[in-house]
DNA sequence: GCGACAG
DNA sequence: ATCTTGTCGC
């Protein structure tokens, strides 16, 4: 599938400040409120997983495709890999091979679910949120760390399995103080033990709500901390990337 | 100058 | 993200 704004693709030959000013226009493109022709949690749903994987001087960008737990299609492209991993800049590092297997892609899903942030991004426009506009599709975002932002609660002692603490706006975010822009979101727990699991970040990308997007992520969960189409396109990346 | 940072 | 075996715990 193509892009319905070309013009805002993430050209890595852009130097900082032309990065941060696109990003802000992405932002105020973006719709951080529920705009969905389907219902997200329905089975007949098509959930995309999109994940990177690296080797070399080649970016490996894999997309899977999941129908209640099945996948649909799985596409992957290689592309050079341009520039260096900057804190705030991800999309413009990996989205050219995200929009080369994006054109391998025959199905239409109905949601997309990248690796890493979308809203929860000091200028609200993270990975998720800059290929969701570019798509114009409802988009979320599914990172393991936290780049931005307040927990309205301490993360610091586990949380049980199930529960879901907003992140808010804060000083470095261009939002409002106190927006909630994201959750964190403790999808798998274990039941006792020393060892515990790290929540997830989750925000939305485009055309969700943060609820609406957490409770995506938590749906596609299936025993495992991340969601599967995270976790089917994660394994795809890693399988075909150092080949 | 200090601090803080997805993948 | 990536470099990498065994090892701890359920």
């Amino acid at each position: 599938m193509q892009p319905v704004r070309p013009e805002f693709a993430p050209d890595p030959a852009l130097d900082r400040a032309e990065m941060e000013s696109l990003q802000r226009e992405i932002a105020e493109t973006a719709t951080f409120a529920d705009d969905l022709s389907v219902d997200p949690l329905d089975p007949h749903t098509l959930v995309a997983g999109v994940d990177q994987g690296f080797s070399d001087g080649t970016a490996t960008s894999a997309i899977v495709v999941t129908r209640g737990g099945n996948v649909v299609e799985r596409v992957h492209a290689r592309v050079d890999t341009e520039i260096p991993y900057i804190p705030g800049l991800l999309s413009f590092r990996e989205g050219g091979a995200i929009l080369a297997a994006l054109d391998e892609l025959s199905t239409d899903p109905d949601v997309f679910m990248f690796d890493g942030s979308g809203r929860i991004h000091f200028r609200e426009a993270g990975l998720a949120t800059h290929i969701g506009v570019m798509l114009d599709a409802p988009a979320l975002g599914v990172a393991k760390n936290l780049l931005c932002g307040q927990p309205r609660e301490s993360l610091d002692e586990p949380l049980p399995e199930g529960t879901r603490v907003p992140i808010e706006a804060d000083g470095e975010v261009t939002a409002p103080d106190g927006t909630v822009i994201g959750h964190a979101v403790q999808s798998r727990q274990y039941d006792s033990g020393n060892r515990y699991i790290n929540p997830l970040y989750v925000s939305p990308g485009h055309r969700l709500s943060a609820e609406t997007a957490a409770d995506i992520a938590e749906h596609c969960c299936d025993g495992y901390k991340l969601p599967e189409p995270t976790r089917l396109a994660d394994a795809h990346a890693a399988d075909v990337s150092r080949k």
